[in-house]
DNA sequence: GTCAAAATATACACTTAGTGTAAACTTCGC
DNA sequence: GCGAAGTTTACACTAAGTGTATATTTTGAC
């Protein structure tokens, strides 16, 4: 068997080569659950597909979808590693001079968000996100425990950092707030741009348009 | 009995006096429901109350609950009311002509949150939102609905009225989205900021927070 | 006051998301 | 091949939320 294992994996392995077979099967049944996901979502609507239809169609037992996916919309929406204080404060604390410390929470949320490395799966969520915008909104308690976190990280770096708060008239846990929603809104208006669209939206083109919209005369600051 | 319910009807119904005993009764327990899940989730947190604890301590079957309340979380942020595409696009076609008509959106969601007639629980609420801030972002599946509501029915005005875009290089539907999240982001900062600090906080207010937060130096239109 | 109609509340049975546990199985390093 | 470590599964469980049919309460007209 392990010759025709090794063949398998290498032919559908293409980012890392060199996977152990237990790493390689757990990638392979995370692509297949979200695949028989998107595809029955899509197939037959959100409200008609349960878990255990996902399970069935992918054949694992339900308990095996929740060791994968935090929560149904988890699978369909592609949200996964999203970071925790830790990495966040890290990354915080080790970022280079360009552009204000947003700019890095914003890159960071939209960089966990929808990204995958199988094409397929891609293009299934694209049609999905095309076909049931409500998911956007409907499932976002994960974005949500990544909002508090954000608060968390945020607003601790802010207490430390004081001369970086882009808002001085404001206390560190409320300018944390509002960068927590910024950045989270920031992360689904690129989602929703490349979904509707196909092009690709910078995180800085992203804040520009909503940016924009907010002060579309430029006079907040006179 | 007539004389006694009477007498309680006029103690408790500030605001409404001529209420009919159906309606007064109906307000009575709603707040009742809001009372007593804000004090179980005070004195034991959020997860350790299920609504069935609240129903038994407001004296209700559950389904009832479900009657006032779509969900748990609505009962302890007081989400209610929230609009539909008729209302929305009915203020929109009849506004006035001060601000433009983000401005109406992001005021109106704001005015149907949180916005309670009774002092206790107002204060109970806020005393929950800061021990457990996790509801803001927790408990929006109500919010997401109104979000593909309010994507609907302002993407649907914009297409009638396409002059009144802030964007003109967008489409309506993309504006539509950016509006929404920037409508219910700024319902979040208002509720933030008054549950945090107690002060009120206008949706003006929030909004120029929002667009100083996202372009400090004003330089997105030079 | 009484009575029919409308609105509400309740009991009960049900579906579904999500979790905990212990046993069986698979991969890994040696 | 073998033991340790990681994964999957079956099974039992909790809790949110819905549907239905029945009982209760309010209302408005007489």
């Amino acid at each position: 068997m392990a010759s025709a294992d090794e063949e398998i994996r290498d032919d559908a392995s293409k980012a890392s080569p060199a996977l152990g077979l237990r790493d390689y099967k757990k990638r392979r049944m995370r692509l297949e659950i979200e695949r028989q996901a998107l595809r029955l979502v899509i197939e037959h609507g959100y409200d008609q597909v349960t878990v255990e239809d996902i399970c069935s169609a992918a054949e694992i037992s339900k308990k095996t979808f929740f060791n994968y996916f935090p929560s149904k919309i988890a699978a369909l929406m592609g949200f996964r590693n999203l970071p925790d204080a830790e990495e966040i404060v890290a990354l915080l604390e080790g970022r280079q001079g360009d552009g204000d410390y947003f700019d890095v929470v914003a890159r960071l949320m939209g960089s966990r968000m929808s990204l995958d490395d199988d094409d397929d799966v891609t293009r299934l969520r694209a049609e999905v996100m095309r076909l049931v915008p409500q998911l956007f909104f409907h499932g976002q308690k994960e974005l949500f425990s990544a909002h508090g976190v954000l608060v968390q990280a945020v607003g601790g770096y802010l207490e430390r950092h004081p001369q970086e708060r882009i808002l001085e008239d404001l206390s560190p846990e409320r300018e944390a707030f509002i960068a927590s929603s910024a950045a989270i809104d920031i992360a689904r208006i690129q989602a929703m741009m490349q979904a509707c669209g196909g092009e690709r939206c910078e995180v800085g083109d992203a804040r520009r348009l909503l940016a924009a919209y907010l002060d579309p005369q430029g006079h907040v600051r006179p």
